[in-house]
DNA sequence: CTGCATGCAAAGGGTTTGCACCGGC
DNA sequence: GCCGGTGCAAACCCTTTGCATGCAG
């Protein structure tokens, strides 16, 4: 168990923050990085990705995994599950209840003790979904 | 969509296909590659790799992607899901039907249309469990 | 013979890290 | 002033790819 001493809030880690909550969107780290550069320069793409993990350890965002493609950042640290387009990499959020609560967990699966579960949907986007629709 | 030609059966597909299967375990690439040298010790790790890929893509075994390690393999082509130990990383099949059946899945969410649903279970296999009972 | 598959090695791409300097508290 | 944070660049790690040669059908 490592110790985390204090935690600073330096103004890399404020305007980091700051990018990802106005956006609103779940932006890769280059995303971050090219915005937050606007406003700070000299910024590099290492303390970028440093802060988001920080910020995710904290607690005060989320990390968005999905297989084979770049993580994703989520100003939302709610526990909630996201949809990825197959098409663009488009990622939003899942309107909750949809398809799992995590009270439905089972327990034990086999011989393992169950301690979370992560959920990907894969679909289209609406974008993507008129592009499709219109090509047939 | 791209037209596939023939695929043939080489030495190295029936050799790493078999490796697989009596394995029946969730082996990493390198994991078959290192398996797979005692009996081709000139075999290359990218040829695992294409073969791994290419066996997938034809249904003959599965991919089994997790988030944040190594990609794994399945011999099993069967749609079923996995649990990974946070401790060791070791994966293991999850009795079917305890999660999530696709019949439950969504045709839409939110704006998307749903084709898929990946899951991956979170827990600790026997092993990390009984050691972490006896360290406490 | 044809053209897919192989071995080798190099490139790729996202992420992490070592290090010396910087700046919160 | 102390110690965590930063910028920079190099290292990492897994995976993919280009190319000349090999071999299945």
């Amino acid at each position: 168990m490592k110790e985390i001493g204090t935690v600073r809030m330096t103004v890399q880690r404020q305007i980091i923050l700051d990018d990802l909550r106005s956006a609103k969107t779940h932006p890769t780290a280059d995303e971050v990085y090219a915005r937050v550069r606007l406003r700070l320069p000299r910024i590099s793409l290492g303390t970028v990705y440093r802060n988001l993990e920080m910020l995710a350890a904290q607690g005060m965002i989320q990390k968005v995994d999905t297989v084979g493609t770049q993580r994703r950042f989520d100003f939302n640290p709610e526990n909630h599950h996201h949809v990825r387009c197959v098409e663009c990499g488009a990622v939003d959020d899942v309107p909750p209840g949809l398809v799992f609560s995590n009270e439905d967990l089972p327990e034990t699966a086999g011989e393992y003790k169950i301690l979370g579960i992560r959920i990907e949907l894969l679909g289209l986007c609406p974008r993507c979904r008129q592009k499709a629709d219109s090509s047939s």
